[in-house]
DNA sequence: GCCACTCTTCTACGATACGTAGAAGACTAC
DNA sequence: GTAGTCTTCTACGTATCGTAGAAGAGTGGC
């Protein structure tokens, strides 16, 4: 279901590459690398992540751990999970997914037509 | 670039059905599938139609042929395209694409593993 | 128990995208 | 040149999202 914004996906980018449950206040302060500042980011309002989180929690991004003062947000997903997801979310969209993938298939990198390879093998039983 | 709302979707679907350069007004009548009617979608107004279109034109999905007297609409892209192309963009949207396709894979359907294969296998070099 | 501080919730506003279409203008055919 | 058709312009309502202040709730020290 549907998608996020840029605050929200910056917000879930911090959280991915945590890897750890967070509050607000760190969220807030990591969002403003030197990249994020080089693009001309301003600092937030406090609020306004907490906002966007409520958000994300209503949309079944993250969870929320009440039990600590300071709430702790998690992501719910990985960002592989979720990029996956989506991915199978788009396909599914096409009636021709037959098509959809060749041409998917079309325009990988050689070494990731090599890694799917692998991943295709049938050893790679999950 | 940005996506598309869902009657900008609905028309972008009778474009790439149709497979030919349609006007307005068929558009707006072939909206009216029976299963469309009975998801209760309403007849349009043809202006409707009009102004979706010229939109769907600017973000560069369709092209319009001035040159007829009702105006041809065509897809620039076949769905196909169009859907692999929006799944690399969530893919290149992912810092690790490796995980991310690894995630992919493992829930694409057997039958479609099996294409995929076929499709990497070293032979098919388009 | 009260007070100051911190954190959360509620409410709100502006911007953008999109569905929707009327009104007015342009073109064609007779 | 007039009727009818087609297009363009303008506009409005709604949803989503970025943004945050104001007010309420919890907490730790005194």
């Amino acid at each position: 279901m549907g998608n996020l914004g840029v605050l929200e996906r910056l917000l879930m980018d911090v959280l991915w590459d945590s890897g750890q449950a967070l509050p607000a206040n760190e969220l807030r302060d990591r969002l403003l690398t030197p990249a994020a500042v080089a693009a001309s980011r301003k600092p937030l309002a406090t609020t306004t992540v907490l906002t966007v989180l409520s958000r994300l929690e209503t949309k079944g991004f993250v969870t929320r751990d009440r039990d600590n003062r300071p709430h702790l947000y998690r992501a719910v997903r990985t960002r592989a999970e979720h990029t996956a997801e989506l991915m199978h979310e788009v396909l599914g969209s096409a009636p021709d997914r037959q098509a959809a993938l060749a041409r998917f298939i079309g325009n990988v990198t050689p070494q990731e037509a090599e890694s799917l390879r692998l991943l295709l093998s049938p050893a790679s039983g999950e």
